[in-house]
DNA sequence: TTCCCGATGT
């Protein structure tokens, strides 16, 4: 169903064919228009209709052009000419061949002066030389023009011919600017710049065209000097010149020499079109931030003026996405008319790069009931979409969207499969991504990377090294992400010696500069070995600033081995880093508080208050029956809290004969009562979801596993709880926290204590 | 209504 009005009829100082030529109108416009013109008993004017047929020859409905062009009782050539440039206007050079010869030629019709251009533009375009030298014949024969003998020369050369191409030329007894512009650009499509630059040479005038195709002819070939230096001393410029000169600049990596000369291009008075818009932001998107407010506002202004073009908004929503700016994106998502499944896949793709993955998958909705059979999603809205899910951490909509995938014949190619790798195992089930991962005729590096990584979160580290081991067999470079999965599934799966000598090779072997998260991940490693002073010198050695997560690992590693002096200043630096964050204020106490400093608990406090703490509440979300349902920390606004307590309070008598005790070492302490702080963990999210989720399947015998999502590292406090309960339910538990994956099954972890 | 130049957005 579509909610867009009917469009306007012509305003009456127009007639319907000069409107009809003015405009690009859409399919509909014109179907309204042609019901216009029956009413107005106008069809059976061979004129109008002719115009109808460009018309919608220009707006992509070829079939209907078709049908047009036989419900006329006596076509003329002229209109026989405009079906032969609409269809290789189209793509379909085969299309207006098989015109020509069952249609044009059957009705009797002699090609005049207007036909050889775009005859032989469709024998180019469909590489068919056969046809081509037919219609040459037909050309001497009929002793045709320049535009025809041109047309001839650029044929031979589209279709590789260049020796016949010669001939032609060869022949032509006055060669005007576009006989020498289709040898340049002839010799150029060869790849034989040689050849070119000898027709430069010897060209009696160069005209501004000639100039713009070798200037983007060295563009292309990376020669930006050349290109330069003719942009210099060209004669004359038009739009196309500066198009070529900012555009080659942008795809070479020069994006301020492009801005640049946009700036100049627009001072010199000369009107930018869509393709220096595309350039433009495409210059814009390769640089490291979003250019200055004045110029932004310029290439808005363009892009919705004049250019009100569906790639154009794309293009622009692209780049407001892509440096994070995602409000921006969706305003101008909301303002296309006509979105298309490129933009489609654009706002999605755009909320999937931002973290923002409930809303991607909301649009996709809002694609599939807005669209109709009109826009289709394809592979791209589908390695968005299936990235979402594994951000989401929800295993059945991902299996939902995999359905969705194989329902609609979506191929799945190595991207997509590459992506539905990382969902399954981002959603829990890694075995799942290893089938697939087999099942791949064709891996990249991001498929293998993928397959790492996802083994790493879930522990799985010696199966990591050996698919790794797998993978140099085969002779795959690793990058830095290869190494950021390994050190990850080496300090999750305890192998430190392993973890070590990755490190070292990477920057030996593979010549890998370390980036800080492969310092993390070593620091972290070092930590869990007992290995602190490693560790922190490492820290002190890094050619890089340590920031948040190494100090947090450095930390992490301080707590577990009692080493106070270390975990202060871990903590201290912390807070530094990040004054605004609860966490780190808490760490810090806990140190002072192990160290029984009062005072000094009471000054982190007070520096709490007064640099206005924000605080990240824990929030777990759980699928039950598929759907989600998520829980803060300490929530009594859920409508059913009471119930949801107090089925904890059941499982926590329940649990206590294996042992369970409340441990409330994870609070900051002495800034609580005793009890307030059990009672504060007791209502810690990942509970809460974990007993609403028990509730809700009470008396299931299926035993399907619960799986919640957690923001924040689980406590050790849930952890313990969870491995009873697991035991207890004789029910499997997958905890994804912000590191890895707990799969909680008879009362132990696969984390190993590794986490 | 005709030939030659820039680019096609995720």
């Amino acid at each position: 169903m579509s909610s867009k009005p009917i469009p306007p009829p012509p305003p009456p100082h127009l007639s319907i064919s000069t409107y009809l030529r003015r405009h690009r109108l859409s399919h509909r416009h014109l179907k309204h228009l042609h019901a216009q013109i029956i009413r107005r008993s106008l069809h059976h004017d061979p004129f109008l209709l002719t115009d109808l047929i460009s018309a919608s020859f220009a707006s992509g409905t070829v079939r209907y052009a078709a049908r047009l062009f036989r419900s006329l009782p006596e076509p003329d050539v002229v209109l026989c000419n405009s079906m032969l440039k609409g269809f290789t206007q189209n793509h379909l050079p085969q299309l207006a061949l098989s015109f020509y010869v069952t249609e044009f030629l059957e009705l009797g019709f002699s090609p005049d002066g207007f036909t050889y251009p775009y005859l032989l533009k469709a024998c180019a375009a469909a590489s068919d030389a056969a046809l081509g030298r037919q219609v040459h014949a037909s050309v001497v024969k009929a002793d045709g023009d320049a535009f025809a003998l041109n047309s001839l020369v650029d044929m031979y050369f589209k279709c590789g011919l260049a020796e016949p191409a010669l001939r032609v030329f060869r022949g032509i007894r006055r060669p005007d600017p576009a006989t020498w512009n289709v040898m340049v650009s002839g010799f150029l499509n060869l790849g034989d710049v040689k050849s070119a630059m000898e027709v430069f040479d010897r060209m009696p005038y160069r005209d501004v065209v000639t100039y713009n195709t070798l200037m983007s002819a060295h563009m292309k070939n990376g020669d930006l000097e050349i290109a330069r230096r003719l942009f210099e001393e060209m004669p004359e410029r038009n739009h196309v010149s500066w198009n070529a000169l900012i555009s080659g600049l942008a795809q070479n990596g020069r994006n301020d020499e492009a801005l640049s000369m946009f700036r100049e291009m627009l001072d010199s008075g000369f009107k930018p079109d869509s393709t220096t818009v595309l350039a433009v932001v495409s210059a814009c998107c390769g640089g490291t931030y979003l250019p200055d407010e004045d110029l932004i506002t310029r290439i808005v202004s363009l892009a919705e003026s004049s250019l009100n073009l569906v790639s154009v908004s794309t293009a622009l929503l692209n780049m407001y996405a892509k440096f994070g700016e995602v409000e921006e994106a969706r305003r101008i998502f909301d303002g296309i008319p006509e979105k298309d499944v490129v933009a489609w896949n654009a706002m999605i793709g755009g909320y999937a790069q931002n973290q923002r993955p409930a809303d991607a998958v909301e649009l996709f909705r809002l694609m599939q009931r807005e669209c109709g059979d009109g826009v289709k999603a394809d592979e791209q809205t589908m390695v968005s979409l299936v990235s979402s899910c594994g951000q989401l951490g929800v295993l059945s909509l991902g299996e939902w969207v995999h359905a969705f995938i194989e329902k609609n014949d979506i191929k799945s190619d190595i991207f997509l499969t590459t992506a539905l790798i990382d969902m399954y195992a981002k959603c829990g089930d890694v075995d799942r991504s290893i089938e697939l991962f087999q099942s791949m005729p064709v891996k990249d590096l991001a498929s293998w990377n993928a397959m790492i990584t996802g083994l790493a979160i879930h522990g799985r580290g010696g199966e990591a090294l050996k698919l790794f081991s797998l993978m140099e067999a085969n002779a795959i470079i690793p990058n830095s992400i290869t190494f950021i999965g390994l050190l990850n599934a080496c300090s999750h799966g305890g192998h430190t010696k392993e973890g070590l000598e990755l490190f070292e090779s990477m920057k030996a072997r593979y010549g890998i500069v370390p980036r800080i998260e492969h310092y993390g991940c070593v620091v972290d490693l070092l930590g869990r070995a007992r290995r602190l002073d490693e560790a922190h010198e490492l820290v002190k050695s890094m050619p890089i600033e340590p920031d948040l997560v190494i100090w947090g690992a450095l930390l992490g590693a301080c707590r577990s081995q009692k080493n106070v002096r270390l975990a202060e200043e871990a903590a201290s630096r912390l807070v530094e880093l990040d004054p605004t964050h609860d966490g780190n204020y808490v760490l810090l106490s806990n140190v002072y508080a192990s160290l029984g400093d009062w005072e000094r608990v009471e000054s982190v406090r007070a520096a709490m208050k007064a640099n206005q703490v924000r605080k990240t509440p824990g929030c777990s979300s759980v699928n039950v029956g598929g759907v989600v349902y998520e829980f803060k920390a300490g929530d009594v606004s859920h409508p059913r809290a009471g119930e949801i307590f107090a089925a904890w309070d059941g499982i926590v008598e329940r649990i206590k004969p294996l042992g369970y005790k409340v441990d409330t070492g994870v609070l900051m302490k002495n800034i609580l009562e005793e009890e307030e702080r059990e009672e504060a963990v007791h209502r810690h999210s990942e509970k809460l979801a974990l007993a609403f989720a028990l509730i809700c399947l009470e008396g299931d015998e299926s035993k399907v596993p619960v799986r919640i999502v957690k923001n924040l590292r689980i406590c050790s406090d849930c952890h313990n709880a969870m491995e009873c309960v697991s035991k207890v339910e004789g029910r499997e538990i997958v905890v994804r926290d912000r590191n890895r994956f707990h799969h909680f099954t008879d009362g132990r972890c696969s984390c190993g204590g590794y986490w």
